[in-house]
DNA sequence: TTATATGCAAATTATTTGCAGCGCA
DNA sequence: TGCGCTGCAAATAATTTGCATATAA
């Protein structure tokens, strides 16, 4: 599967709502796409913050709603209180497995689970559009520590 | 299975972390126990008003993280920027689905689908302790009416 | 008696909104 | 030259915390 031309995407999707593509909107997309880690719009903020001193919270707020509008970007719930954000960049569907004590976290895909979350649906009459889906476990090295 | 003693158990787990049953902690175990639909903090806390005037919110707050660890109540979050909590009063686990348009929603439980994420988990060295899964779609009498 | 629980109000945290001014199409 | 965009600050919403008082064991 090929990597999304995100910026393009983004512009055209602006485009179709009579909105602009800016600066601000372009670098939010690009550091978004830059991160190794799931961020919260706090987090993105402060890392903007470096490259465009002037940037407000309420413009990282309102672009993250957009990319995921238009989806490039994913929000992730894991209960924290907070939303955290991932790019989607490759079309790739996947899923959270995540360590409750150092949170670490592995993206998973499993065809056989999809199928199954459709058959549910279907068995009760829904039309399924989405799900969201999160284990939460201890990952192998800090069950190796000693509580 | 059997229904659990819910009152028991949350005086005994009290009891062992030496903190005190209570007819606050009483009455929102019962109310909680009977609600049909799954409800956030701040609607049982209405409906809480409604027998004890003088109860508080932070008392109702707090008596739901009590509930919550002591495997009573389940925290649901839905994505709608509120916890919602059902009682957990037969063992049964289940997930949910949900229609995007009504709210309406179903409870299920899919052995399969245990058992996967379960594999999924040992496949990445994690131990898993819990999971959440929700799914979204459009119920059948959503997508009935016109949109 | 004495540690725990409660209600209240203030504090926090995450996010949204109103608005005056700025800037691209 | 207008309509969308931005930053700011104020507004919300959900939840938590500090504290003086009340209460269960």
């Amino acid at each position: 599967m090929k990597e999304k031309d995100t910026q393009k995407i983004f512009t055209e999707y602006l485009a179709k709502q009579n909105l602009r593509m800016t600066s601000q909107r372009e670098l939010i997309l690009k550091t978004l796409c830059r991160q190794k880690k799931h961020v919260t719009a706090e987090q993105l903020y402060e890392q903007l913050k470096k490259t465009d001193k002037s940037i407000g919270h309420a413009t990282v707020y309102r672009t993250l709603k957009l990319l995921t509008e238009a989806g490039i970007a994913r929000e992730l719930n894991f209960g924290e209180g907070s939303i955290r954000y991932e790019p989607d960049t490759d079309n790739t569907h996947h899923d959270h497995l995540v360590c409750v004590q150092c949170g670490e976290n592995v993206e998973f895909f499993d065809e056989d689970i999809e199928k199954l979350q459709q058959a549910v649906a279907e068995k009760y009459g829904y039309e399924l559009m989405d799900h969201s889906m999160n284990l939460y476990g201890t990952c192998s090295k800090c069950r190796g520590k000693a509580d």
